[in-house]
DNA sequence: CTCACCATCCCCAATTTGGGTAGTTTTTAA
DNA sequence: TTAAAAACTACCCAAATTGGGGATGGTGAG
């Protein structure tokens, strides 16, 4: 048995998705709103296993409560459920700690498959928000410049250490080298990434992830 | 009627799947291989809707596989099929431009959903998979410390441009300041930030996303 | 009238940087 | 297999930059 609260502002939805609910197995509707504005403490009185948000209501917004509930209880699965797929509301929504993202469908076996899938302490996404949030990700990750910088195994350490702060003796000391030996290393690494100073060779290493 | 090209190295599977394909409306399986070595000529030829790729393959991995045949045909779903659920997997897939990442069921249906979904331009991620994905990319960008460190006007200034790798003498020439001035806010930010050089400034900037 | 911010300047020691040389090991290629 | 190339180690030196200390005014807000 899946207990479920419910924040939708349009009433109709609601009662069907009541109804529903009602009528199917394994599901339990514990509660029903309008809007999410005492939110945290309607989960508070119920202790849901999975919230089914909305977005767009009076006052606060779905994100908005999201986040709430998140900080309070951050065990309860929250469900987005708007017709909405804008990346910036994915994005927020994604980052609040949602547990899914369902679009509005007109057949609610949808919205009960994503709230089983959650309470299973799985994620769900509608196929056309999962596409967006696979482009997001790749964007984050794929470095779009292959410009490929070769650095040998020491000149790469040596880098990893200039990122983190260290100087020359510091850096000597963790790498067991002497200061001069790091020294002509990091002349060759200033070299082959065209810089001439330890922030611009740190911004450089990090832009182009090479450590 | 989509299309599908099927690589799976176990046999009883590619042929269970077969005999699923071929007995589901609406689907029609091209190929079906026991490995990805010539997974870009194959495609070629049959001009797939769908790939339907196993990770763990005989030669080529299905991830290699993924990019090489993203790097030729773009356009091309493909769909990872696999058992594996390791962070590393999964995301080495969505960067490569997989269109989603269904891990093998007992029930084909779950395949021919996720099929579906591909070909309607979305993406398919099987729950314990979206759950992953979302956590990787919440980690991303949601900021861990509020730790706030509070800048003057001048400070944030000359800390941007020190991002930049540059030396005192090129920050005073971009501020209007003098070397001395340089030299006084940059030793207030040391102060502020807790560090006493420029590569540890620049990188707690970073960190702390301060410019 | 303070206080915080901004700006300028000074000194000095330490560090960093850029230019060499030179021997050893490891890799690569012929 | 051998020879050449690259990488790694270490050192010297001189110039430039940086880091830490302090001092002096001029603002503008509370």
């Amino acid at each position: 048995m899946i207990s479920i609260v419910l924040f939708e502002d349009n009433k109709s939805l609601r009662q069907s998705l009541k109804l529903y609910f009602d009528n199917t197995e394994g599901a339990y509707l514990a509660g029903a709103y309008e809007d999410a504005n005492d939110a945290v403490a309607k989960i508070r009185k119920h202790c849901p296993d999975v919230v089914l948000m909305d977005i767009q209501m009076p006052g606060l917004s779905g994100i908005e409560a999201l986040q709430r509930i998140k900080a309070v209880y951050p065990e309860t699965k929250v469900l987005i459920h708007t017709i909405f797929e804008d990346e910036h509301r994915i994005f927020s929504a994604v980052c609040g700690g949602a547990s899914g993202y369902v679009l509005k469908s007109p057949d609610p076996d949808d919205v009960w498959q994503a709230i089983q899938d959650v309470h299973k302490g799985g994620a769900h996404m509608s196929p056309a928000i999962a596409v967006k949030v696979m482009q997001m990700f790749q964007n984050q990750f794929v470095q779009s410049q292959p410009t490929y910088i070769e650095l040998t195994g020491r000149e790469r350490e040596v880098l990893t250490c200039l990122v983190k702060g260290m100087s020359y003796k510091m850096i000597a000391d963790a790498c067991s080298l002497s200061v001069h030996t790091v020294h002509y290393h990091i002349k060759h690494i200033y070299e082959k990434l065209h810089v001439n100073s330890a922030p611009e060779a740190v911004v450089k290493a990090i832009e182009q992830k090479l450590v």
